[in-house]
DNA sequence: CCCTTGTTCTACAACGTTGTAAACACAGCC
DNA sequence: GGCTGTGTTTACAACGTTGTAGAACAAGGG
């Protein structure tokens, strides 16, 4: 039995709205009849309609994080989104995609359709014709680099230059034979940025990339990462170190590794990407990739929030945080 | 520019409400003009509004599952839940709430008020007061083993039980001096639950529990047990077994005790809880306790949908999934 | 032909909120 | 006393939806 301005106005023995300007501290109240009037919201425990406030003024004050998954680097992101937003008032309702385009559609049509202003996605499965049909007048910040031709804006570290900057590292410790974990047949997105970063700085220091030093995956999960190493190692067991594209395959490594009697650092050394909080525990401590995550949550509901409340169309913005590469033990030894 | 009933209405010749009928699949209509709205309808993307809905009929088809952190054991059980909530054509709301009590009651109430039909809580910060102050009415289930006291529908495992065969299965393996890791000085909740079942465990074998072998830790991530693992081994170093309140702190001591020289599990056998990915993955793999988390993600939502549903009050209930040791080698070798 | 029954469609009200505009009270001033 | 202005309060409409009630029409039975 949810209490309304009509049944505090009542009791209160003043209009609807005067009730209403008491909620949102319009200044022409007399101070008696505020108090009168704050008492009675007070006592009956009023609480805001938020669908009928959604439904007069156009606003509901949530937004929408659609993720593929929950996992350990979208949950930091998450939590670091829903912080960026509780400061500008903004409710976050975080939506597991899955990953399927399907479900994906419907986050960035039915969902926002009313119940969220704007939605921050992080798209595995969506097409650039998928968002920009499903836009039309919905705000929309993109995560993650696919789809950067599309007039949307978007967030996102430089994938390149930051695989790149892995390779070198590895490179650097005078390995010779860095083996990519987390490459596709036919590279997209993510996987096609991190895997010409790799080759760049191959090739940079006059290494022919082969593809015998491809470690495919279909996903980007430890198990994907644990089964390519063991079919790498069977390829080609003179691999004497490892890039991995994202730290959950990292850590599959690790365990395939050692299962295979290598050790890390010394006979493979191994970097992951996205420096999630198990790279400090895992054994060894795993070398990562480290984006700057609050810089990322915060350009994401940043951007959001300017395209919310802009009146006129703006021009697709894109925003790079920095990243920075932080050598753990995986890399540099105990 | 959404589209409403009203502008389909007008530009298929018919009234709203035909509009609303066979949006609905209200038998009574003609099939011809079934056709033609069902055109209009498709022609210009029709997208319902959820506040308006939600505002006639008080029903908004969204929970909201409210979580202190997302942390790895939350993040697999918000996968869970929202899946099932989807079986069931709901849409979860998913909230941090970071475990401080002011914003856990913003969610029971703020959000809740008509934002939400329910809501799904693992309260970390909540009093049975506050729980009972902001219900009313407004369905709630909560996950976890606080508060059991107070009337409401509730999922949690048996944590006395679990973490009473945890420690017999580190005594089973002959160890005598088994540590708890989690424990606290004014234990309440989910610590005092298993900090009893771990000190019956220790009695029904004869051994008398020890204030020396309490790792103490403020919260439950992987920095409390490295570090309380360092004390716990400064004050007794003859610790040869370790049962770990959850995962997140076994990791932490896995890598404290690795620092110290300790083998595991030769030196020192290690027990986790919740049973999360990282435990088939780290080294060694975390022997744990598994709750089953599809059946408690299942629970809850079944239990919320159907005190959502309840016309009248309805007693609450309790439900107790089942759990299972998983035994890895952080106990029984490699 | 009227009456009933059934199908198809519509008008209206209401959910709780807030912006607009207007009403009202009461100063101070000519 | 009428005017302007300022402060305070209110009535009304509208947001998009759906339940209720009933209108309009056809078919069938007496």
């Amino acid at each position: 039995m949810p209490v309304s301005l009509k049944d505090v106005a009542s009791v209160a023995g003043v209009s609807i709205k005067t009730v209403s300007n008491v909620v949102h501290d319009y200044p022409f109240v007399r101070p008696t009849t505020r108090a009168r009037v704050q008492k009675a919201l007070d006592d009956m425990g009023y609480r805001p309609n938020f669908s009928a406030r959604r439904l007069r003024n156009g606003r509901s004050g949530t937004i929408a994080l659609s993720l593929p998954e929950l996992t350990p680097y979208f949950s930091e992101l998450a939590e670091l989104v829903v912080m960026a937003a509780e400061e500008r008032g903004l409710t976050v309702l975080i939506d597991r995609s899955g990953g399927e385009r399907t479900h994906e559609r419907r986050v960035a049509g039915g969902i926002r359709s009313n119940l969220t202003d704007g939605t921050i996605a992080s798209p595995l499965a969506m097409t650039a014709e998928d968002v920009e049909n499903l836009r039309d007048g919905h705000p929309i910040v993109l995560l993650g680099e696919r789809l950067s031709h599309v007039g949307v804006d978007h967030v996102a570290i430089d994938s390149v230059a930051a695989a790149r900057a892995a390779t070198e590292h590895l490179l650097d410790l005078g390995r010779s034979r860095v083996a990519a974990l987390g490459t596709a047949r036919r590279p997209a997105g993510t996987v096609a940025l991190r895997q010409r970063g790799y080759e760049q700085a191959l090739r940079a220091r006059g290494v022919r990339p082969e593809r015998s030093l491809h470690g495919d995956v279909e996903l980007f999960h430890r198990c994907d990462g644990y089964d390519a190493v063991h079919r790498l190692l069977a390829a080609r067991s003179d691999v004497d170190a490892l890039f991995c594209f994202n730290d959950l395959l990292a850590f599959g490594a690790l365990r395939a590794l050692r299962e295979c009697g290598r050790r890390v650092p010394d006979d493979v050394a191994v970097v992951g990407f996205d420096d999630v909080e198990e790279c400090t525990y895992s054994i060894p401590p795993l070398t990562s990739v480290a984006p700057d995550k609050p810089a990322v949550a915060e350009a994401a509901v940043g951007l959001l929030v300017l395209r919310m409340s802009a009146e006129l169309p703006v021009e697709p913005r894109e925003v790079f945080p920095p990243y920075r590469l932080v050598a753990r033990e995986s890399t540099v030894g105990g």
